[in-house]
DNA sequence: CACAGCGTTGCACGCGCGTGCAACAATTAT
DNA sequence: ATAATTGTTGCACGCGCGTGCAACGCTGTG
């Protein structure tokens, strides 16, 4: 689709260099932005380049240098709209910093080694995972075979030593839910959590129960859903639910996301007609756009996403290289 | 957070080709599809290889050929949870195929020169605009700038010469839905679009306006939403029903997709509480997840995701070299 | 006027691999 | 047995740019 008419190719520094009567190198100091290069020399070759149509080729920069300025994105769990909201603000973040993101698909546990591979080979400066469960173990493993100058955990947590972890603070957030909670009244909580994995889980279940046996005296009972997704948390709420008694049923469902929580209101609403918050309140994590839709209402909690991505940018710069849990931001709403 | 005891950096070729006993060349041929190479070199080779830890470098290799394998998918709206199924059937398929994805954000019409710069300096072999609106000059302008092999227009269509349109056959697609809602005794509908831009835009609003005026004689008024996302299309359709009596209200709110037609039901429901589909039908496009759940039971038509990425597989190939209108499923539901 | 000090510029070499061709070995036909 | 054919292997050169160092010119001081 390139104009016939203008089959210059591909326009190299040495062209720009030619054209502005300066070496090849003074062209890539004019790019470079703390180079040292007069200004007027910076100016005569950024015109020239402008004449040109020149730009840096940030493939053969990689290969010459060992950064690549690219950064693997790594998910697979495409059902939560949440993954949306984390991808638009990574990408968007990362580029403006002039990072480029490589999407990968990580279709199951046993694909985090093919996946982490693909992205060594294009060379990325670090690997992101994005909010996904998986496999601690297999990590590890796929780490071993395919060297990785960083990998990140962003908005999981990992016990993984080799792992760097950019996370909300589950802990300060889940115990304001609680608060939040008992200062309304409600007793009987349950706790739905997405599926049961080895690692890299969420401290969101575990937190709100210990605290809320701390503050009650009562245990927390927890079901998981099938799947991070609405489908499985209807399935599964429907069938906690059905055939019990106003009496002997839960008095509010705590949620580890919003997409299970919309899942559960779904199954309250639609499957045992039953009312939110009158019958049964619920509470979600997140804050995806849907949850504040007339529909839903849902009380949740906002993550930190800008925030926990200026972390990944210095993580990536070198200047952090310790876990880091960000406070992010309750949010009531009217199914509490 | 490579492991220290065994830093080799990076194994190349050539440190397999030792190890085989052959030569660098040999090494590359062992790993190319179909290669004049016997079978035991190659066996040596791989065993080799596997033994090292040796993946070709796919920005090496990228650099010596004049082929990245390597396309930019470049979108801006990311309300649209429609999109991250394009996205995750994208790269899926496409990973699977031996292509890299590059996501790029292009926040704004404007920024749609920045994309492609971006996505040129990263040498792609293609760049892929999804299911997104811009405009079309700004584009060909962009496009002038900053050369790129191939541009395609995915999920939308464009007028641009220099593009090549992927997308789902909205003719067939509103005929059908036109013919299902004449079939179920509608006969007031009402058009719910977008944002009206001037280019690669849909053909769902003139084909079902123009298909309903040849069956019925009538006219159909169409109204647009600020933005494809739910949160406008609840103002302007709250704005457009509100103090009209039953007799006066369309039968039936046809919208140019899911998200808009979910924000159509919320408006319907929660802002004027009336039925759907008894007071209002409502009629969508895309069949997102969420048009499935119990809240909404959307009537809809789903766009051939996976048979338009093969297609886009046959582009990047150079097998397929003129646009592309596939047909799709109708979906019907409780909404009509 | 000479010299140090500094800002600025040029250059050899290499990053890891692909292309196209030439040389070579293995196989078959004459 | 020799020549022609096919299959297999090796190699010079280059892709576009970064790194580190050496050389250059300029200013100001003794």
């Amino acid at each position: 689709m390139a104009d016939p008419e203008d089959s210059t190719d591909t326009v190299t520094a040495d062209h720009v260099a030619a054209a502005a009567g300066v070496s090849r190198w003074t062209v890539a100091r004019a790019f470079k932005k703390d180079a040292s290069i007069s200004r007027q020399s910076r100016e005569r070759v950024i015109a020239a380049a402008e004449a040109l149509g020149y730009a840096p080729d940030l493939m053969a920069s990689s290969l010459a240098s060992d950064r690549s300025n690219l950064i693997a994105l790594i998910t697979n769990d495409f059902n939560n709209p949440h993954k949306l909201v984390l991808l638009e603000r990574l990408t968007r973040i990362l580029w403006s910093r002039g990072w480029g993101t490589l999407l990968v698909h990580m279709s199951d546990s046993e694909d985090a080694s093919a996946a982490l591979l693909a992205a060594s080979q294009r060379r990325v400066d670090a690997a992101v995972v994005i909010g996904t469960r998986f496999d601690d173990k297999m990590l590890e493993t796929a780490l071993g075979a395919r060297r990785l100058k960083k990998l990140v955990i962003f908005a999981r947590y990992s016990q993984n030593p080799n792992t760097l972890t950019i996370a909300c603070d589950d802990v300060i957030a889940m115990r304001q839910m609680a608060d939040h909670l008992l200062e309304r009244g409600y007793r009987k909580p349950v706790f739905l959590a997405g599926p049961d994995t080895q690692s890299a889980k969420l401290h969101r279940k575990s937190t709100f129960t210990e605290y809320w046996q701390d503050r009650t005296g009562t245990h927390v009972p927890s079901i998981n859903a099938a799947a991070y997704d609405f489908g499985p948390a209807i399935d599964r709420v429907t069938a906690l639910l059905q055939d019990r008694t106003a009496a002997d049923r839960p008095d509010v469902l705590v949620c580890e996301n919003d997409i299970i929580a919309i899942g559960a209101m779904d199954a309250i609403r639609f499957r045992l007609g039953l009312r939110v918050p009158q019958d049964i309140a619920v509470t979600g994590f997140d804050d995806i756009p849907l949850s504040s839709s007339p529909a839903y209402q849902l009380t949740t909690y906002r993550q930190p996403i800008t925030a926990m991505a200026e972390c990944l940018l210095e993580v990536l710069e070198g200047k952090l290289t310790h876990d880091v849990a960000l406070p992010g931001q309750f949010i009531a709403r009217q199914t509490t």
